[in-house]
DNA sequence: AATAAAATATACCAATTGGTATAAATATTA
DNA sequence: TAATATTTATACCAATTGGTATATTTTATT
């Protein structure tokens, strides 16, 4: 790994949190050489503008969190409890620091969708992405059995991200834990419900 | 009502779409000149800052959603058919002005969580607002035996928020509506399924 | 160790930011 | 209608915005 290499991995790192919780439009060059401790030459030295570094925080933002889910997957030998840690991983948000910030999905979502077509298809990518890696695990859990086969896939998935993504915003907003609480317990009882 | 007066709900009126859809951060005074056709002093002198004319916009955006559902909800009779008012408000989001450009709440609650404390605690409010509504129409549902009586209720408000808040953020930013459409369904199907 | 290449810092740029003082125009009231 | 109060426009402010040219330092190659 070049010195270049690991210079724009260090910046990314650094930066990715303050787009998170800063959103594109209220995060300043300013902020990122703040944030890096490096200063403006460098920053364009390594991205072309501003709109490239938010592009790459953004992958890494998602890219943290899906790997956690899917280290926490590989915990789990069914496919029940493969989907469970989607609830268990939002419920405990606050001790995790890359979702302490919120979600960076719905966080991009909100303010991307009418101002930065970049960003935005980001964010839909993400969207598709989850919804398929839900579809495959589903269609898997169909096929071996485990899951009833009369399931309504699309609909499951929806309900699923939905609920996620509302209440964690919710809670977020409100600092009250129990839309959260509550809205998990619910898609738990859901999961659990489609076992065959 | 004297010319101030309305000059200020002119400015909230044209600015209210501007801050919904780019967002605090993203709102410039000059573009709250632009929408008005008015100049900076005019703007300030209703508005003691940026700060107030965003608070104030909210303000009517958040009415703006509520005005429609209480008039929704008027012409229906039963507790049921009132709660059915939300799923079907969403849902048809795309011929409701206040509404395209995503849900204010939504909008407010994602960037100003973590970044201004005056918005912050308007979305907590509307949220809290919210609830309370919800809660009061499921409690005279349940004392008129319309609706079952040992329903959990805030765990009820919780799903029912969430869904709508998710779901409809998810559709924002992918253009597929099938999420929204999706989590709507079950909404009302879950709405049906808390009659006595 | 010398040289070429890459990375970083400094100093600058025009444009835009939120905001203000003041003068001109418009409403309101006596 | 005249006087007064309010509302609006103009012109300005310092600070900050995203971005660049260039000089300096650091890194990699021979």
């Amino acid at each position: 790994m070049s010195k270049a290499a690991r210079t724009k991995q260090f910046i990314i790192e650094k930066t990715a949190p303050i787009f998170n919780t800063k959103g594109y439009a209220g995060t300043s060059i300013n902020d990122l050489t703040f944030a890096t401790g490096l200063t403006k030459g460098s920053i364009y030295g390594n991205f072309d503008n501003k709109d490239e570094v938010a592009l790459a925080a953004f992958d890494y933002n998602f890219m943290r969190v899906n790997l956690y889910i899917k280290s926490q997957m590989e915990t789990q030998t069914s496919i029940i409890g493969k989907l469970l840690v989607y609830p268990q991983t939002y419920r405990s948000f606050l001790k995790l620091p890359f979702l302490a910030a919120g979600c960076p999905i719905t966080n991009t979502s909100t303010e991307a969708d009418d101002t930065h077509p970049l960003l935005r298809s980001k964010a839909t990518a993400a969207f598709t992405y989850w919804r398929k890696t839900l579809e495959f695990l589903i269609n898997k859990g169909i096929s071996e059995g485990e899951i009833k086969a009369d399931l309504q896939v699309q609909e499951f998935i929806s309900v699923l991200t939905s609920l996620i993504q509302g209440s964690f915003m919710q809670t977020k907003v409100t600092g009250n834990l129990n839309a959260l609480y509550d809205s998990m317990d619910f898609l738990e009882k859901l999961i659990r419900n489609i076992k065959a």
